[in-house]
DNA sequence: CAGTGGTCTAGACCACTAT
DNA sequence: TAGTGGTCTAGACCACTGC
């Protein structure tokens, strides 16, 4: 095949092979042609295929051995991982066509405490902006959030009130960050979860704990608990994610 | 710098600029030397340092215009992507110093049920095989499995009983498997999953619905209801996931 | 318009390994 | 040992776009 169309000619052999692949043509396991055999089939010099072939193996959709071939990958049954999407709150509220409301219901300026290892991560003894608020859909509570701001790593947080944008927009905007880390889980709200939700004692919740890093430093902590029934998240996995 | 050690050139201009990057010390936005320039400094062709940066790019470490350079990427706010692991079941208790169990409750086969749009997906008028089982750790109840296969798809499957390998096991194992999506949610334990999980009713869940195809053909539909104290996920972000 | 990336060539030598 | 990938070269022309 000649490039018939206008798209580069290693955008369509990437194409025509992750097609095959996503499709479930070449299943795992199967053998993608040589790089030789893809050369005489295009029509085109060996690098061309080789940097389609290193970007795929590099995405982890195939697997090159030396003398063996290509092939496509086999998603890794231990240790898989799957795309989780974790957008800030009120894009997905309005997302989902609800209306987004905020509450802002405390805001501290304090050391860390003592036998809260989250908040012992950020600064020791550098101050901290410790922030409680609450998410609404539809005017009902969705989410209440706890969130401690390192200062020594963002202080332009304090010129934020957060009476108005919630916290996390504003940090996402504002400070570049590097590294997060999430953790998820399943809780019976308590007293105040459920008080500050609207909900009975008791109640399922979803809970996100997440720490965000600028390098080494560390950015944020924020615990989001969520009606369990009124929120979930979504992932998806395919070959070479993204 | 010449290539000092037995590290290929271009690894080490992968590494050079992607440690740069997750270090922080080029913090997203930055802008990355320029392709003439790298390859100046590296004293290479500028097909080496192309393919390198074409690959981060791909990997969406950084984002390339022409004319203007080659810039750190800043994390998608919006439509944020993390990479959470969810291991076998047998796997992750064992990582965690527990004594995995396994019981199998329930093995039938049987069409889809009206009313229940994840079996519809399914092959709807084909067999389905339905099982319910329960992961111990420790001999104490994990979670409580409720998973159904389609035998269309699978019906090597029908050779299984299930009564000592977990079902999850086995097919990760036996069926190549191309696309999975996963949704993730908390509820308070219903009277059947409550006296599986030897709780109380009411106590939280964390739920993970998870469908798996194989190119377009639906493989298995399964709803994991974990102890929301015992068990819980973890994701990482980090700079081009992986 | 000049600098940057995007693509591509037609070779080359080497490393590894399945047969 | 022959086939495969891994790496690299020293050019080339083009497309885009910010200065």
């Amino acid at each position: 095949m000649s490039n018939s169309g206008a798209m580069p000619l290693n955008q369509r052999i990437r194409g025509d092979i992750e097609g095959n692949i996503r499709s479930g043509a070449w299943p795992p396991g199967h053998r993608i042609p040589s790089e030789h055999a893809l050369m005489v089939e295009y029509g085109c010099s060996r690098m061309t295929v080789n940097k389609v072939l290193a970007m795929l193996a590099d995405a982890g959709m195939i697997e090159r051995r030396r003398r063996a071939g290509s092939f496509v990958s086999r998603p890794h049954p231990h240790i898989e991982q799957v795309a989780l999407e974790i957008p800030d709150i009120p894009i997905v509220v309005a997302a989902r066509g609800h209306v987004y409301g905020y509450r802002l219901l405390q805001r501290q300026l304090r050391k860390s405490r003592a036998g809260h290892p989250q908040e012992h991560e950020l600064g020791s003894q550098d101050r901290l902006l410790a922030l409680q608020c609450l998410h609404l859909a539809d005017g009902r509570p969705l989410a209440l959030e706890q969130r401690v701001i390192d200062v020594a790593t963002v202080p332009e947080a304090l010129q934020q009130d957060f009476g108005v944008l919630a916290p996390g927009s504003w940090l996402l905007r504002t400070v570049p960050w590097t590294r997060a880390q999430h953790r998820i889980s399943a809780v019976n709200a308590d007293a105040t979860q459920s008080a500050a939700l609207a909900v009975a004692v008791g109640t399922a919740c979803l809970v996100i704990d997440r720490h965000t890093w600028r390098g080494e430093q560390p950015v944020t902590y924020v615990r989001q608990v969520f009606l369990g029934e009124a929120y979930d998240l979504v992932a998806r996995f395919a070959p070479g994610l993204r």
